[in-house]
DNA sequence: TGCCGCATCAATGCATACAATCCGGCATAC
DNA sequence: GTATGCCGGATTGTATGCATTGATGCGGCA
């Protein structure tokens, strides 16, 4: 389905702030970090086996990307603004609307077929599936979407934006493991029949975006963020 | 309207590296280089009197901006490759149907007098103002409906794309001069009619988006940017 | 006891130094 | 004439050193 894309953290000849980078956002998607908490340089500089100048390469494009803050004085992790969060999720709806449309356009049988068989695959591991598994088969269920529009520069923002939302999104999928399941499977039936009104809002029906959702999400991710913290 | 954002390359105040980024897109935006150039860091931090290290912070803002690549071997400014920028024209226009029709749902009617009293200034100035003047404008219009829409997330995405396409849609402005003006007329007039559907299709077939239109523009950026180069 | 000033320290931002790698030219051999 | 291998310069990537600045803790004073 998708070949490409890089294994984060994988590859052991790259540069120090490419893999500090890599790095840095498996850690910020784990909340290894949190939310609003400073980086410190040198103690992260030390974890990571590096110096410093190569750090703040990595640390720059995180927030370029807006995994990071850039403060006054040094770099600091976003907290959990709801408006922010709200923004990040309105955002997500509308890209992943246009995606599905553009999909509706252009995707052929083939390729219908085997987001299909994905979808079966997923369906047959999820019961037991841990929700890490859950939310990675999430992701490339939409980015396969993204990819079928033919749409890059809206699948790289699509993936930014589920960069930037992880957490939440993490909290978000206990209370959802069956609905998301079959939600993309009827996503993908009005795609595969032609109904892209339907596709539309099916997605958009499926993405959280009401706002007393996204807030109790929220609430559980700061749980979950403390907890992670204390062990 | 907006009373925020900053003035570019004018507080002299920040950081090496923040006045670095901030003048290299400045220097990038008016295509001080070339597609596909590679960047040369020390001569460039000769120019900008500064060493190269927060000059390669900047350069890696801008990259995970989309303004520079990231070759195997140091920085390179991207091409014009019509698949790219079909793409950016593309994704500009999903994420400005999405900000108008949350405009159309927030805006009040004080905010949108003063877009229309923006819209008369502009016209004012319309008929002797030079490409670049003619381009602040259309960009703010845009950017004022982004704003009213209330997600500071998609807002921030359009500033973006208006940064990547800013070349292109400066050739392209020439031949749009007065077709611009009143479209945003039409526009603002379906807003404030309440009419979202109108508004939505008004925004869609003003933003350059046929591929042919997109081609020929992108062929006449390639003209202006070597005239530049000679100059 | 509470508050202010000062000194000490830690952390950031930047410049410089160093190492590794690549590119080009040139000579030499076939 | 072409191919090949080597050398020197140029350029990137990283580490280290230094200055500045904000924070912190402590002692004196009201």
């Amino acid at each position: 389905m998708n070949k490409d894309k890089k294994p984060a953290a994988a590859t052991p000849h790259m540069s120090s702030s490419h893999r500090a980078h890599a790095q840095l956002r498996e850690q910020l998607l784990r909340s290894k970090f949190l939310p609003g908490q400073k980086i410190n340089e040198v103690s992260l500089a030390n974890e990571l086996e590096i110096s410093r100048t190569p750090l703040r390469e990595a640390l720059n494009r995180l927030v370029a990307e807006g995994l990071l803050l850039d403060r006054e004085r040094g770099f600091s992790v976003p907290g959990l603004e709801p408006e922010v969060v709200f923004d990040l999720f309105q955002a997500r709806v509308e890209i992943e609307c246009a995606t599905v449309r553009m999909a509706c356009e252009l995707a052929g049988p083939a390729e219908l077929d085997a987001l299909s068989a994905f979808l079966d695959e997923s369906m047959s591991e999820s019961p037991d599936a841990s929700v890490d598994r859950l939310i990675e088969l999430d992701i490339r269920f939409h980015d396969t979407i993204a990819e079928l529009s033919g749409n890059k520069v809206l699948r790289q923002m699509l993936s930014n934006l589920n960069d930037r939302i992880h957490l939440v999104r993490w909290v978000a999928m206990e209370g959802r493991r069956e609905r998301t399941q079959s939600q993309h499977r009827e996503i993908l039936d009005h795609i595969r029949a032609g109904d892209t009104a339907a596709a539309i809002a099916g997605m958009r029906g499926h993405i959280l975006h009401r706002k007393e959702d996204i807030l109790q999400a929220i609430k559980a991710a700061y749980g979950h963020v403390y907890t992670l913290s204390s062990a």
